[in-house]
DNA sequence: GTTATTCAGATTGTATACAATTATAATTTA
DNA sequence: TAAATTATAATTGTATACAATCTGAATAAC
């Protein structure tokens, strides 16, 4: 145990959760048991139950004896993803936009203003974490733990798919779909947040390029040029 | 290795949340390691991981020092589960209405005979067990991973709801809500097959007795009674 | 010169040893 | 006798040792 109250595998479990929310490890990083054995200060065993609990997740892909890498999900696994959230946060947004309290609106807001700082600051790290818990703040409102436990591993897949299908640098959420949606739940307007979220969700959808990289270029294919110059 | 291909631990993995599906495990049963180590023959490594997994899966609860035992939710919980379930479902249930092909309802109905012949049987066992087997093949048709997986944990934590929450040997389903189901998927019909996994699921969990139980009586209420005649 | 093969180093998989904690039994004390 | 205390056993938590497997470079074969 370490770190106020919490067990030191779960804190490092919340570090590297947190590194892949903010892109700062991106999709096929390799994770040497020993190297973060070094950096976290604790035995293989500690380890081991993280990148399994990360796994379970779908944040890091544990090959049989060839080690753990940060999952790279691919066009097929996006849409899946996509698809689970509009489902999910539909029900999220209804039930939010029936209990919400003043309280909640609040912290909703605040959430929001410091979205709309780090996005000026060109902060982009932060700017996804702030824009993933404000999903899960959405889901706290709503109140079902199964159903808020499903999206914090959707928001975090997300973000991995973002890191692989964005062009570094492109903003993902410049518009305010999420003060639209606040203002729609915060007046109990169910039909309205509903709509908001799934086009807000579709458009996240739609910024992602699912169609162009294809995983592993065929360099027959990349330098078909070249060989019939030959 | 070993088992055909499996690792063991995925092997006793299965073993373990088999028996909880066919409440063979019952709620607050104590799982100590040392014993599972016995009876699968492998050494406490092992056990630890099938250990988080269960617990990650809400099917296990890993108390720090004091070990795991099988989950025994509360009624706040096991409606959770069903409020996630119906949402889950009812996005399953239309997906698999407009993908459901002849061979998928071929599967259906075979399962759905099987599940009868059990309830015939008095083998209540496998009639959950099959049950819960039907709902998970209605979220393969639709054909989305997280889905899936959500609905995999939800389908074994309402079979310890059950355990919890129906008196020993009352039957579950003795309708044939599945059976309609069947036909209404078969058919395309995506407004009845939403209407009939609603209904099902919310007659599902009418019949558990949420209310009376309180998880440990209060002894001094229990025998008021005798208490007040000495 | 290119493809196979072999071997050393590194990494992962599993078992076990030891420390920390909890539960149970025995003992003491009032 | 009942409650409190201590001691002992059982159980869990973590680190480490060793075995199995993979990776990659050096060597050998063609």
């Amino acid at each position: 145990m370490k770190r106020g109250e919490k067990s030191s595998d779960t804190w490092i479990y919340d570090q590297v959760f947190g590194a892949i929310l903010e892109q700062r490890l991106r999709p096929e990083t390799k994770l040497t048991e020993s190297e973060l054995c070094d950096v976290f200060g604790v035995s293989r065993t500690i380890i081991r139950k993280v990148l399994l609990r990360l796994s379970l997740d779908r944040v890091v892909e544990l090959r049989p004896n060839r080690g753990a890498i940060i999952a790279a999900p691919e066009p097929k696994e996006v849409r899946e993803i996509f698809d689970a959230r509009r489902l999910l946060e539909y029900g999220i947004v209804t039930e939010a936009a029936r209990k919400c309290r003043q309280v909640d609106t609040d912290v909703l807001e605040s959430m929001s203003r410091q979205e709309h700082k780090c996005i000026d600051a060109q902060d982009i790290s932060g700017a996804i974490r702030l824009s993933g818990d404000f999903h899960l703040k959405l889901a706290e409102i709503a109140g079902n733990r199964p159903l808020h436990e499903l999206l914090r591993q959707l928001v975090a897949q997300t973000s991995l798919a973002i890191a692989r299908y964005v062009p570094a640098g492109q903003g993902m959420c410049d518009d305010d779909d999420h003060d639209r949606l606040i203002s729609a739940i915060a007046s109990g307007d169910v039909e309205l947040s509903r709509r908001i979220m799934r086009e807000h969700l579709s458009a996240c959808e739609r910024r992602l390029m699912l169609e162009t990289p294809e995983t592993h270029s065929d360099l027959r294919l990349v330098f078909a040029d070249v060989v019939a110059a030959q």
